[in-house]
Formats: structure tokens, C-alpha cells, sequence
DNA sequence: GTCAAAAATGATAGCGCTGTCATAACTGAT
DNA sequence: ATCAGTTATGACAGCGCTATCATTTTTGAC
């Protein structure tokens, strides 16, 4: 309620309003003695700046947006956390907006809310950060946008991501050297981008250890757990079932879990089940799950960081900021060596 | 980057920038003639007002803040959503502040966010909104704000929610319908409000059925999974184990489930699971859980639509709000008749 | 037609800051 | 001391709107 505006901070401590903008926004030229002044008169007024004001008359709005369409709750939960958190460190803040990328008015809307907001810089996190209309309406208005996880032209804008393939790559080694020998894929729904990677880091694993996954073993499944479950049905219903089964992420991963919960087959007795993600659910079922842990947070809070140091500094880099984070492998209790060796 | 003020709208239009401004602010007193030429000319330059001058000048900043400690993420997810889309109809913006309740200068960080984005209104979601100093600073500053699902004061201010206690109540009705007698209860965090709401509801359903759930019946647990699993196996190692369980959330009755698979005990034929907030995970599991469905989304609007109106039009209602959404008992896979009927 | 009342429109002053440019205060070499 | 070359500070315009109040136009009763 009581407003404390800077003219009122330069009256306490006998300056002009611009030495006080200029303390508060840590421009050069300022006496450490007159520092000192203004942050102390700003202290006992408990001085707020007007975001409003500031980027009425800045070029700096203060504002991050975060489009997202629809990924698992969980995702979009540690994208928000990490960016929040390095926001909050650099008096920025976090304006969510859900995208619809079916929607037929999408660019127009993305255009209002950038111009509306004036945001200074933008994260996408897939899929949103695959689709055109996007893209080029962020472009178009000039707003900085750095990209999560992108999976066409990567070097279109800034983005940060993890190595799909190498974690699925390595997750793969891992079950062939529990002993698995015939292991069943699940892929991911196509339109995603990790999707083809994780199959590429999964086939490589095999092919390094001169095995070739029966056509029957890989399966098409769309990152929901109903479609694990049926992936997962298909597979265990043959007798030669896999000893194994690497769900590329962990909602299809807790559908092969429900579907040998159903068939009395025993995790990880008599199956071995991975999966990607590493979402909260993965330790909410028995056995727990053995998977993949993105950093979400820090690929959330790196993207973050990319926006405001551009906001800040001038540009002057030549090629767009591409930054890869590491992952974690996380083997729990549903995964073992194979009952027939 | 093509910036259109309301300046050139109103050259376009033939008018003067007041008028163009009712125009776009709804405001009575304008010609229908006059608004259509407003509103075309608007149209025609792709106008797209600024939110920091509006917020400058006026006094509506247009953003709704929104408070979190940390529900689960499908939780804040559906209040997210809510929220939104009741923003977006009235122009405005959802920014979300993660809350931490045991920072010790929670006070401030609170008095900074809200000064400096000089929110319109605040939503406040379980746990924050029973946080007294959260709600004496929002007090303090004037700042509008709605409770959602509080436990403590309920009438201190504006809030909507929903009857868990009816909720917990008709749900325990079900499972005694289909035959069971003893039923193991799990409670949630003592310092949830929704806890004792819910043990209230599955108590008074036994007793109206002169049924008195024993002791080692009621178990306390923490709204985790893990706590779930714990108390579910308490329960099931007993030879007189309960045939059916109700946890008081989700996330319970998947520890409860993954206790039960470990067990070989078969869900539903050998004991029946209820749960407690149709979160995803409900359906990933198998059986599909049978649970009660919050309107969350519907909540979040509730709730953002109080916050507009208010900012809006003046007050002047005499008692805080409280409005109640319906709930819905979904009864899936999980539940059965008894083996024993 | 006349006139007051009501409705529609406009001129103008800020909102609280930042940016630009001018001015004042210090340097240190001569 | 003197003067350029810095460095530190201040005066003031203006960002794009809304609010207030003045002005013009329309309306309706007589």
C-alpha cells in the first residue's frame, strides 16, 4: 500500500532520482560512498521498484515467458522450478503460457502475448519448441527464445538439451551387461524428437555387442502408459519373450510394469524393465523403477540464464548457443540379470 | 518489433487516443459507429496494447500471481491450467512464484513480488495458503487474493474448494455397498486441512453403516507413496487384513498397490483399493485406480474469475466468498466386491 | 425552435522510471 | 595555479497509456 517511489529514496538520501536508477540498476560511475547512500535509504524505505515503470521507460520488461503445449506434469513442474529460480536471482519473473499447437489462431496469439508482455526472452520446451508458427512468430517480433530439447533444426536459436542417445546408449549397456540378450524396445511417439534418438542410442548399444533386435522387439508406442501396456501385452504373449524391455520413457515403463503385474510375471525375476525420465511415478510403483534422470531443472535454469545474460549484455556471438547437460543413469529394483543367465 | 501504439490507432481511426482507450477498455459512452472505426483501425495496424503502460498509468496491472509450495506437480499443473484460461479471456497473465514456507524471509520475498509486479490478484494454493505470514503480507499490501482448498480461517478470506468430507464419505458409502466390512483407512499429513476432512467423511459413512473401523485400521500416513506402501503393509501382513483400503490420496493408494503386487496379493478379487484425487498416475497403474476426481481446473478458474471481477468492478459484498465445486467419485478397476462377499 | 440535461469526445497531466545530454567535481600533468 | 581529460552527478524529456476535467454534440421536453 504504501507506495515508496525512487524519487522518494533520492529525497532520503539527498541524490537525484537518476544516481539512485543508477545504483539500483549497478550502472558504472557511481561513488562507492554514494552506493552506499542509496542502498541504505532504499533499505529503510524498503524501496520496491515499479516493474512497470522500469520497463515502460527501459528496454528490459523483466519478463521470461514459458510456452509449453503439454508435456507430463512432471516435466513442465522442473522446467518451472529451475527457471523461477535463476528468474529470482535477477529480478526477473515467469509468465506461463499454455500453448495449444493445434489451435488455428496459435500465431496470433503467441504475437499478442509477446507484444502485450514485451518479454525479453522466451523458453520453449517441446513441443512447442518444434513448431513453425512459433518460431517464426518469436522471430519475426525479434523476442530472444532459447529452445528445450529441440528436435528439428537445432541450430535455428539457442537451446539447451541432453545427449538422447547416448543416455539410451548407455542404459542399453547396462541391461546387456545384466546378461539381457533379447531386449524389447518401446519407441516413443514419432513426432518427438528424443524419440529417434533414444532408438539410435538403443540400436547402437545392441549393434556394439553384435545384437539385432527381432522387428517384433521394437516397438511403436506414443509415450503414454496405455500404449506401454499394449506394447507390453504384444511382447510378454509370446513365448519367446523378451528378458528385457527399455520403455523410452518411464509412462510407457509403469504401462510394462501394470502389464506383467497383470500377467503374473515377476519384475525383475522374470522381466527387466528400464525406462527414461526418472518422473516422480518411477518410485511410486514396486518394484521401483530403474531409468534415466534428465536435469530438468538445470537445462530449465541454463536456458533461463541464456535469456537474461542476452537480455543484459549485447549479443556478439556468432553462431547460436547450444548447450548439453548431463544425465544421470539410475538403476533400481527393476532391473536384474535374467533368470536363464 | 513493428511497435503499433494507441497513438497511430487513433490517427487511423480519426479520433483521439481517449476515445480509441475506451474503445479498448470496454468503457460505456462511446457510438457503436465510433467503435466499430476503433476497433477496425485496431485491426488493421495489429494494435496489441502495452501491459507496462497500462499497468503504469492505470491502476490494473493485469497479472494474477500465483503462489505454490509444492503440491504435486499434477496438482499445480491443473490449477496452472485453470488459471490461465480464465486469464486469457480477460487479458490477463498468470506469473507463477514457487514459495517456499520454511525460508525464513519468506515476508519479504512475498512483499517484493507483490509491490513489484503490483499483482492484481494473488491465487493461493495448499500449503501456502495457510501460511499466516504469506496471508498478513498480502493483507498488509491491499493486495486482492483467493484461497484455494484452505484448512485453517476459512472465512479470512475469499476461497474456493470443495466438500472433501462428502466427498471421503460417499466414496467409503461405495466400497460398503459392494460388500466390504473392514476397510483399512490411511490418513494423509496431519497438516494438510484435507486430511481430517477426509477421515471425517470415511468415518461417519462406517458409522452410519454401525461400522467401527479397528485401530490398527487407521494408519497415518504422509500423502507419499512411499508412506502409502508402508502402511499397506502393515495392513496386509496381518492374517485378518482388510479387504478393501481407501487411502486418502492418490499417491497412497499407488503405494498401497505396489505393496499389494509385491505381495501377490490380486487387486481386486483379494483386496480392494481406493484412492484419493484422479491424478494421472491413477490410470497408469494396473488396475486403473478407482478414486475421486477434484475440480481443480474448475477451482483455479473459480478462483481467477473472483480475483477479476474483483479487480474490476469495486467490492463491496459484505462477507469473504466461498464457493464449492463438485466433486466426482470415479470408480474404476481397483474396486470389488469382496472374495468373501 | 429553444434550452437544459445527458451523452460523446478530446486536451492534457501525469504514472515511476530510464536514456540522453549537460554540468559539476575530481584527476594529474605541466 | 592551469587546463585538458576523466569521472561523477543532475535536469529533463518521454516511454504508452489512463484519469480528470473540459468541451462539443446529441437528445428530448416544451
Amino acid at each position: 500500500m504504501a507506495t515508496v517511489t525512487i524519487t522518494d529514496v533520492a529525497a532520503k538520501a539527498g541524490l537525484s532520482i537518476k544516481t539512485v536508477s543508477r545504483v539500483l540498476n549497478r550502472e558504472p560511475n557511481v561513488t562507492e560512498k554514494t552506493r552506499e547512500k542509496v542502498l541504505e535509504a532504499a533499505r529503510a524505505l524498503d524501496y520496491q521498484p515499479n516493474l512497470s515503470a522500469r520497463s515502460l521507460a527501459g528496454s528490459r520488461s523483466f519478463l521470461i515467458g514459458l510456452f509449453f503445449d503439454n508435456p507430463s506434469p512432471a516435466y513442465i513442474n522442473d522446467v518451472q522450478l529451475g527457471a523461477v529460480s535463476r528468474c529470482r536471482e535477477s529480478g526477473y519473473h515467469l509468465t506461463i503460457e499454455p500453448v495449444d499447437t493445434t489451435a488455428p489462431d496459435l500465431e496470433r496469439t503467441v504475437r499478442g502475448v509477446i507484444s502485450t508482455l514485451r518479454l525479453d526472452g522466451v523458453i520453449l520446451t517441446p513441443p512447442v519448441c518444434d513448431d513453425e508458427r512459433v518460431l517464426r512468430a518469436l522471430e519475426a517480433h525479434g523476442t530472444p527464445f532459447v529452445r528445450i530439447a529441440p528436435d528439428l533444426q537445432p541450430d535455428r536459436a539457442p537451446r539447451v538439451g541432453m545427449d538422447d542417445e547416448r543416455a539410451a546408449f548407455e542404459m542399453t549397456l547396462n541391461l546387456i551387461e545384466l546378461g539381457h540378450r533379447r531386449i524389447g524396445f518401446i519407441k516413443g511417439h514419432p513426432d518427438h524428437g528424443a524419440t529417434h534418438l533414444r532408438l539410435d542410442g538403443f540400436l547402437r548399444a545392441m549393434a556394439r555387442h553384435g545384437l539385432t533386435p527381432r522387428p517384433e522387439d521394437l516397438m511403436q508406442g506414443w509415450f503414454s502408459s496405455q500404449s506401454g501396456f499394449e506394447c507390453a501385452e504384444a511382447m510378454l504373449e509370446r513365448p519367446d519373450r523378451p528378458t528385457a524391455i527399455f520403455a523410452s520413457n518411464d509412462d510407457m515403463a509403469l504401462g510394462v510394469i501394470a502389464s506383467a503385474n497383470r500377467r503374473r510375471i515377476v519384475v525383475p525375476d522374470e522381466l527387466s524393465i528400464a525406462g527414461f525420465d526418472n518422473t516422480p511415478a518411477a518410485v511410486t510403483v514396486w518394484p521401483h523403477l530403474s531409468t534415466v534422470a534428465q536435469p530438468i531443472f538445470q537445462m530449465a535454469a541454463a536456458a533461463c540464464d541464456l535469456l537474461i545474460s542476452r537480455a543484459a549484455n549485447s549479443p556478439g556471438q556468432e553462431g547460436p548457443t547450444a548447450r548439453l547437460m548431463d544425465f544421470e543413469i539410475i538403476m533400481r529394483d527393476s532391473t536384474a540379470a535374467p533368470d536363464d543367465g
